[in-house]
DNA sequence: GTCTATAAGTAGATAGAC
DNA sequence: GTCTATCTACTTATAGAC
């Protein structure tokens, strides 16, 4: 008999409370957290709709649980991959371009909940509250701070100001075209090969190459 | 007497319709069109909830109508400053750059429906669904197909797959910056002072440059 | 921990008076 | 065209049996 199980059949505590956080990822990406229902939610976790009650107590609790567990490995990766960067005592510039563009790319590979993290935290960005503004403070605001002073030290010439602007564009730019790959995005007119069949890693490196030639301009 | 009244105050046929529309754009840009209620929308209208009924069947109608009147001039403006480059014989990147920058920054400075038109743009854009996907072709597909071919004018060392991944990575940058400027965004630790005041023309050529030097890579 | 049953609220949509 | 009143169909959340 499974470990997760007793002789009663039962699941244990763990046990649903998980398949829930996995299941409200993807049902909360696919269809946005306020369209979502928790029904929805329990149907695709094989779970009663009470469970979620019983183990988050409400729809947003759950909601902020879930982004947590989306949010956290992907901060992980990216804080890691900085940190790495933090290590080496001349950084170039496209090293630094490098840890934040591919954790990025690699985890929207990840169709396990890598890719539904990505989305979901896109959507999230794009219609802010309370509550997840809170959440996205704790988990990337470290992030971005280090990878601006990454930045700062790879190109001591530029500004502060510069380097925050700029960081912004490569930002937009990964992000965008993260969400642009997602099979759930639109198909853009002439760009369905590239939606299609663009190699990943030639994709980072294109990416990374676009970012530096503009970060590193004077005007 | 309001030439939009008749003898027995009744709102002329277009009264109601439009501000219900204008009142829909900012609901359903504030609070996302699933977490948008009607009466919402009619309270902020100053109108009857029956009158969304009415004057548009269904509250998926008034988001279609809503839509196609947000992205009509923001399409429009785009739409114009790229003909008006493609009459140039010989157009430096510098020109098409603009052409794709300036009208959305602009776009973005106008309280009075601009900025809650790109706010609802991005949101849509974020969470696909079929009604969504099938105006935004309607309105931009046109666009996009133009501005790629205008780029691939100004830059005719490139390949059509590159300019294509290029477009989208100018595109990222742009729409990120322009979200990061919303004051309804979440502040970003240590870019405050930017999302306050950077000034826009500053801004708008800061962009240009990093994309202008960006998409001249030869990598 | 999980289930059924249900409470309590609110949504979009509509009928019909004016 | 506009209004009030209401219908129907959900929703989240919960109480209580197992």
């Amino acid at each position: 008999m499974d470990a997760a199980e007793d002789r009663t059949g039962r699941h244990d505590d763990r046990d649903t409370r998980r398949a829930l956080l996995h299941a409200a990822t993807f049902v909360f990406a696919d269809r946005g957290f306020d369209a979502a229902t928790l029904r929805e939610v329990t149907r695709a976790a094989g779970a009663n709709i009470a469970a979620v009650n019983y183990h988050f107590r409400s729809k947003d609790e759950l909601l902020r649980l879930t982004l947590e567990q989306c949010l956290g490995p992907l901060n992980a990766a990216r804080l890691g991959a900085m940190k790495a960067c933090e290590g080496d005592p001349q950084p170039t510039l496209r090293t630094v371009l490098r840890a934040i563009v591919a954790p990025l790319v690699e985890l929207s590979l990840d169709e396990r909940g890598g890719r539904a993290a990505i989305r979901l935290m896109l959507q999230t960005k794009a219609l802010p509250r309370a509550l997840t503004n809170e959440i996205f403070a704790e988990q990337f605001d470290e992030l971005h701070r280090l990878s601006r002073r990454m930045l700062q030290r790879a190109a001591p010439e530029l500004g502060e100001a510069q380097i925050a602007l700029r960081y912004e564009y490569i930002r937009g730019a990964i992000l965008h075209i993260v969400a642009d790959l997602d099979p759930n995005a639109r198909r853009m007119p002439g760009l369905e090969d590239i939606q299609d069949h663009v190699s990943n890693s030639a994709l980072i490196d294109d990416i990374i190459s676009f970012c530096e030639t503009g970060f590193s301009t004077s005007d």
